[in-house]
DNA sequence: AAGGGACTCAACCGCCTGGCC
DNA sequence: AGGCCAGGCGGTTGAGTCCCT
């Protein structure tokens, strides 16, 4: 027996939304809420599937959605998240304040697929393309060359991964470089090339302990040059989100004075929402606050922040 | 100007999950 | 425990638009 259908097809409008459609749709959501979208469709004067609704709501007519292009930071955070969520694109969408799931879908497949494919990268695997040693479970020994290693007060060892200094226009340059080069060249000559231009650039993941130890430990790990890795003696480096930098230091500034630990320690968690900067977000699950003062007593690791509720980035590191 | 291929993105489809009975 | 249902999600489609020849 089949699953009974959402809605009467047969009685349904299907396809692009009119304005008077949308005009109804904000009237009843306005007078009664969202919620009940099976119903809504009718008590609405709508023939349209309650899905449908939920959708065109959802996607396109709620108040608080961005509208217009997705900017350099956006790009970036996206393919950050997307190398730690693969395309769970709900999750990234709530990290992303007025864009949506849907949307960042169609921009990763129809924008920065592509960016990650010219720069050689495969963007399901945030590796180089053809790089088949990498996909080993055991890492080899690799150079790693810390360019862009931001030093901060906190003489916290961290790479920062930065698409910033590209702009548009270099993009596009990069763009057409990239097709030439890899028409002249074989693939495996362009790597060092790809990490020359991304030195900042590591996308390999691996999960660890909570960030504190690091920080314990981060006279070994701030070398700007080679060094071994394994999963048992790690070189660590953190992402960090160049756009919430300073927040972020901060808040670990604060941490870090009042003895605590930052996101991911076992006395004090800021959330993902926090540590992204969308603060006073409903994901926000600080159980402390800046000054250091803990409203929760969790105790351990949690693991890709399910006690909290919440992603933290700051406790998924990515070495090479 | 016209044809056609490439691209974009709103919308749909089908599956999954969790709540309720 | 199992069935039903609503909501949610990710993958896919296709109409409209853009761009190149």
């Amino acid at each position: 027996m089949g699953r009974s259908p959402c809605c009467e097809k047969a009685h349904t409008n299907k396809g692009a939304w009119t304005k008077e459609e949308d005009h109804r749709l904000i009237a009843y959501i306005r007078a009664h809420g969202e919620g009940c979208w099976r119903s809504l469709p009718k008590a609405a004067g709508l023939l349209r599937c309650g899905k449908s609704c939920r959708l065109r709501w959802i996607n396109y007519l709620r108040p608080d959605l961005k509208r217009g292009n997705f900017t350099e930071d956006e790009d970036e955070l996206i393919i950050k998240l997307h190398s730690l969520l693969g395309n769970k694109w709900s999750l990234i969408a709530g990290r992303l304040p007025g864009r949506t799931d849907n949307e960042i879908k169609n921009y990763w497949n129809t924008h920065i697929r592509r960016k990650l494919l010219n720069w050689g990268i495969d963007p399901a695997t945030h590796r180089p393309v053809n790089d088949g040693q990498t996909n080993n479970h055991h890492p080899t020994t690799t150079t790693t060359t810390n360019i862009n290693n931001r030093s901060s007060s906190l003489d916290v060892t961290t790479t920062t991964i930065s698409f910033a200094n590209t702009s548009p226009n270099q993009f596009v340059k990069e763009e057409m470089e990239d097709e030439k080069l890899n028409s002249d060249r074989n693939i495996k000559t362009l790597l060092p090339e790809i990490q020359e231009r991304c030195p900042d650039l590591n996308l390999d993941l691996r999960i660890s302990p909570p960030h504190y130890q690091n920080i314990q430990n981060n006279s070994s790990s701030s070398s700007s040059s080679s060094s071994s890795s394994s999963y048992i003696q790690p070189q660590v480096q953190h992402v960090q989100y160049n756009h919430y930098h300073h927040q972020y230091e901060h808040q670990h500034h604060q941490a870090l004075k009042t003895g605590g630990s930052f996101a991911g320690g076992n006395s004090t968690n800021i959330c993902f929402s926090c540590s992204l900067g969308i603060t006073n977000s409903k994901e926000c699950s600080c159980t402390t606050s800046l000054n250091g003062t803990t409203s929760n007593n969790n105790t351990g690791y949690d693991f890709l922040g399910l006690n909290s509720g919440v992603l933290d980035y700051r406790s998924i590191e990515i070495m090479k």
